[in-house]
DNA sequence: ACTCTCAATATTATCGATAATAGATAAAAA
DNA sequence: TTTTTATCTATTATCGATAATATTGAGAGT
């Protein structure tokens, strides 16, 4: 017996989709505004659901939203970008030193990463590194079992994976790679301590580019 | 020249003030379904505005959504808070420890809520008392300068603040007490590191009770 | 008693239309 | 010219009504 799963989905929740899409994909730029009319007549529909889908853009990030003006899609400062990272900083190297967690998994799931950002080294992919990258320092987090830890962490990436691929491009990839390494190889030591350290100065030499660049 | 100021609030906004507060004050308990009708009756205004305020109240983690069910009281089990608190520690320590500061400023701005603490001691004031808690833990975050994670800070608190209180009041008031002025004292001795671990110790101490009573 | 189907009901999701507002433009005053 | 005030316009905010959906309960079959 199958079941078609056809997963209905609200209106609301394909135009927010959509839209999302559009921002990551750079169709819709910072400084663009979101007009919701427009928008429903696109699509076809009313105002209500873009207007739904549009402020729950706003609660995630995308969006900042004015009284009687509307939706402009955010445009993230230099500072802020710094900001997310130290906040991204600050959950892992708590995570790494602090919370009891299965370390020979997190070691597994790292040295994972790090295979699939060999791989896009050599093929000279930035997409994929940077996909592997984000996947590694997430494992960390998800390492404590702690959801509220991985969703906070996961609205930070939000922001910043819209302007991550900018910054690794900026950095050689291989210099980047090579900050990645040292974590693991410390935790297998189990020296967690030090892997927090390199941590800090992987995120500390991250920042030296970004600052060069922007 | 005096600005009116008569910052006029839609009707969205003052529904969810009023939302919010009824949360906060326990009148809307946990599982506690709203009906947007219902609600828009009450109010006397129609659906959409409720609406929209229940969708902010669901991003600011205050409610759950289900499609086509409507959103009920978020419960927050045991574990959900302990993980706050979790990702509280991971920020605090890392300003504490990491971030460049003014930490004159910090200090004197910790001795002002000790100071509150203490009256509130006095007092036998538990509500006080937990809001100069919770200043002297924010005071810690902003002296970061990092406007993203005093928000992230925050976010965190919006669910805290529905269950501090009840923790707290299990707590000995002194004893919770006795736990801040250790932080302060080391970082006026220039020790942060020291600081960061008397504030970890608070946080175990705080988790201790508060696993003893749930 | 137990499961299944199907209507009845309560409620959300969406619609099309109107009211309210901020920003732009034109007119008036200085 | 410059500043202020009034009008227009584009767009959001809100409305009242309808469509779509999940839940509930009654009855039918086992």
């Amino acid at each position: 017996m199958k079941k078609p799963v056809i997963k209905r989905q609200s209106l609301t929740e394909q135009i927010k989709t959509i839209l999302i899409d559009r921002i990551i994909n750079g169709i819709l730029l910072p400084g663009d505004r979101l007009k919701e009319l427009q928008i429903a007549d696109e699509f076809g529909t009313s105002q209500a659901p873009v207007r739904e889908a549009i402020r729950s853009l706003q609660a995630l990030g995308y969006v900042e939203h004015k009284a009687h003006v509307g939706a402009l899609i955010k445009t993230h400062t230099s500072k802020e970008i710094t900001e997310a990272y130290q906040v991204r900083e600050a959950l892992e190297t708590y995570c790494l030193t602090v919370v009891d967690m299965d370390i020979a998994q997190l070691i597994a799931d790292l040295n994972v990463q790090l295979k699939k950002m060999q791989k896009a080294l050599t093929a000279a992919n930035v997409a994929r590194f940077t996909q592997a990258d984000n996947h590694f320092h997430r494992a960390i987090i998800a390492s404590s079992s702690n959801v509220k830890m991985l969703e906070t962490w996961d609205s930070l990436q939000i922001q910043l994976q819209i302007i991550a691929t900018h910054v690794e491009a900026a950095m050689p990839l291989e210099e980047l790679y090579a900050l990645h390494p040292p974590i693991v190889v410390s935790l297998m030591d189990k020296m967690r301590k030090k892997s927090a350290r390199h941590l800090t100065k992987h995120y500390r030499n991250t920042e030296k580019y970004w600052n060069m660049h922007n």
